[in-house]
DNA sequence: ACACAAACGGAAGAGGTCGACCGTTTAGCG
DNA sequence: CGCTAAACGGTCGACCTCTTCCGTTTGTGT
């Protein structure tokens, strides 16, 4: 049993404050967060590490001491807002006008998008190492798949759409805000907009077959590098 | 003068075969492009130069000799499938029926996005130093804009509809793409339906204000790093 | 066939990021 | 107040990619 695992750092579940710390180190812990979704929010996941780092005035070995890996910080930087994203799902359930609530949550959710470019990117990405990270997502995914049903069984959602559909709706605004931050704003609103409206049933124009698109396999095309 | 620009590489505009060549150097850059245009093509514009030139059996410096930089490879490569793309949108022009016209090119560009990763990025990407993509890609994105005004003129096409939002088509369509391959062929094609059945014109539902988005304005934003 | 220049390939340099090591500082407790 | 272990920060090595250098090979005109 290698010693390095005895004294165990603390990246508790991504999340958690960890109660046995010293004073300065929970400190560290909570500004290197703010600092990482500061520049994730601003400039994407692909911010380097010790430019976090920097930022939250720290070194980058306490960096790694808190989270061992780039992807545990990253996951644990969107772990809340994950939550408040399924909370305001959760939220539109509630209402009782199922096609209001469902263009609440979608207008909700691709708010955080354009809003966080981190968080776009945490939201679409897979995280092996962050099973909390998972487990969250999927609870909005199936939030948002109630949402859809309930709004289809009343009628006032076309009745061949899909709840893959979300996911490409978060794809296709995740790829809108990409570039060009001074108009994604404006670009994400739009591109909501016209979603939505092709939402409402139709009788004519069916939809193509709906794409097999799921949260959780995304980014695990195997990259080949030769 | 530096001596370096006597003997100048063989880059000419970046699609003209240059006839002074000694043969083998002509076929060279014809396998270049080619390995370039098929990796592009399965893994995007991200694959590192080497992979291109072990995948074209020649050595690193071959390729450089070529396309002193990565992104002049890039733009030779797509400088060809540039054209493919304004020839299908001056084709679609010459439709009788402006919103079939309109429709056709939409269909053709994103399946064109969709078969060639390469090519989606090449096209959403600034080249400073490459003024034939830019030059191609204004044609392309004129002849969009004329089609659109067609189409508005017959009323076949919403009113508030804008030129930008092609562009916006085209970043969602790329953000749909960018991940899980297996899927996207089937999100592509139903992304784009769902876009087109809100092309139509309505009376209600106004949508919001167009995103100032510009082809050449893409990926301009300064990435600040500190 | 020959000679010369054009073109080639391997290796090395420059730049940047991830992650680890280690001597030093500091919080917390008796 | 002083001790100990936890926590810290600067630095260093490994890796990867872009690009250049230089000795060698090869096409081409005579």
């Amino acid at each position: 049993m290698p010693d390095r695992l005895s004294r165990k750092p603390s990246t508790s579940p991504a999340g958690t404050p960890a109660p046995g710390q010293r004073a300065d180190a929970r400190n560290n812990r909570a500004r290197l967060l703010q600092a990482a979704r500061d520049a994730y929010a601003l400039d994407g996941t692909d911010v380097p590490a010790s430019a976090i780092a920097r930022r939250a005035g720290v070194g980058a070995a306490t960096l790694y001491r808190h989270f061992p890996t780039r992807d545990l910080l990253i996951a644990a930087a969107f772990s809340e807002q994950l939550g408040q994203c399924v909370a305001a799902v959760d939220e539109a359930l509630k209402d009782d006008d199922p096609w209001r609530g469902l263009r609440t949550a979608l207008t909700k959710v691709c708010r955080m998008q354009a809003e966080d470019r981190g968080f776009s990117a945490a939201f679409l990405t897979e995280f092996p190492d962050a099973p909390d990270v998972r487990r969250e997502r999927a609870r909005a995914e199936a939030s948002l798949a109630r949402l859809v049903q309930r709004a289809k069984d009343t009628g006032q959602l076309r009745k061949d759409f899909d709840s893959s559909d979300i996911t490409l709706l978060l794809l296709a605004n995740n790829g809108v805000l990409q570039d060009c931050p001074a108009a994604s704003m404006a670009a994400s609103r739009r591109l909501l907009a016209y979603f939505l409206q092709s939402c409402r049933p139709t009788d004519d124009t069916p939809l193509p077959e709906p794409a097999p698109l799921r949260l959780d396999d995304l980014y695990r095309a195997p990259r080949r590098t030769g």
